[in-house]
DNA sequence: CGCGAATGTAATAGCATATAACTTAAAGCC
DNA sequence: GGCTTTAAGTTATATGCTATTACATTCGCG
């Protein structure tokens, strides 16, 4: 088991690693050009093994791809679960919000091979980018720091959820460089975000008082 | 100037209208498949023109998808200025949203094109493109319906936008089939556009009444 | 009518995905 | 330890796409 981004030595006959290698050194070239960036052929070049050698561990481009993908939700899970865990005087959902819209940006190609691909929606139920996706979203849930109340909290992780990916998209459009240059990729973040602290605190109370008075 | 989606009959050189051909078949392959299922090759072949015969009309493949998209931006102004114009109990906004979403969704393909592909961040600033996205962006800003207010306006047509692309993008991840089935894309919608015209009524109240009592 | 510009074609280079048939070495078994 | 099985890698090749070059045809305009 050698380094993952290790090139294989020229004597060798196996790379040692090659599955892992191969998904490092593609999100690598995400990094800037999404998943277009993306080739086998220019990936098994750079490891030093011939261009079929990944078709031994990936059926296809395809799953070569989700498999990149999966690895990169897995990397924003870390990144939040880390904002999170970070003392602050912001509140958890604060500091998702912004290390999402941060990671949204500084990793562009990689979040669109997240979130603007058709990879993720063809990942079947049990697939491991399925799973990546579901716990990334657990954390959004958790993130809201209240207790079960119904289906409440996961319509406001789903609303606060689409609002930052909405504003990562705008961004990238250039839709903040116009006229609307004055008004931050990050203030609207904020505001998305009081919102949902307000969404939240007005549905809890209503909860209780519901509680209280009738049944 | 024959049909745009006729094929060039067998006995002729000059196809008629090919430039306008190709956008519109390109649109049609985009609608399933995204920006990568437009292949010049194969668009030619349907056309009946030969492989190179489409570089006479554009530069490479990214100039075709830029036209391609602008098309789409086009398309899509057209359908919400006719939702906004449509006679309706709901509000503009609303009705803006709704459309939003139901585009975002049937033509999936080409909504990716529009939102979730770097053609539109790399557009010129005078190009086409440019100003069909511009102009899209203009209409969110008139479904507000309130007067000019400073930059208040722009900011809450920012918001409603990101959240509505957020949603499509959820949605299409299939983010709203798991235990979130219950919420419903359109329930999500609504409650955006709910506050964004609460935030609305509140500022320009708060602009109001500062005009009253201060200066 | 004739000439130039626009538009289309044939031929070809280059790159990418993917498969088939063959080779090497690592792992397991008695 | 030698034998076999299998995982992992190689060479050769088919297919499909983008893009360019050089050549052919037609349109439109003076």
């Amino acid at each position: 088991m050698r380094s993952q981004l290790a090139r294989k030595p020229a004597n060798t006959y196996h790379h040692g690693d090659l599955r892992d290698a191969l998904i490092k050194a593609a999100l690598r070239e995400a990094e800037q050009g999404g998943a277009e960036a993306i080739s086998i052929k220019a990936l098994a070049k750079q490891l030093g093994v011939s261009q079929p050698a990944p078709y031994r561990h990936f059926a296809d481009r395809e799953a070569l791809l989700a498999a990149v993908t999966a690895d990169a939700f897995r990397q924003l899970s870390a990144i939040l679960r880390e904002a999170m865990a970070r003392p602050s005087k912001q509140s958890k959902l604060s500091r998702l919000a912004q290390a999402t819209l941060e990671f949204g940006l500084r990793r562009n190609g990689i979040y669109r091979l997240m979130f603007a691909s058709r990879t993720v929606a063809c990942a079947a139920k049990g697939s491991e980018l399925h799973e990546a996706t579901r716990e990334t979203f657990s954390l959004v849930i958790e993130a809201l720091e209240v207790p079960a109340v119904g289906y409440l909290r996961e319509r406001q992780a789903l609303k606060i959820w689409a609002a930052l990916h909405g504003v990562v998209m705008l961004a990238e459009q250039g839709l903040f460089t116009g006229e609307a240059a004055h008004t931050t990729r990050e203030d609207l973040v904020e505001d998305f975000v009081s919102e949902t602290k307000a969404a939240l605190a007005a549905a809890i109370k209503g909860e209780r008082r519901r509680k209280a008075t009738g049944a």
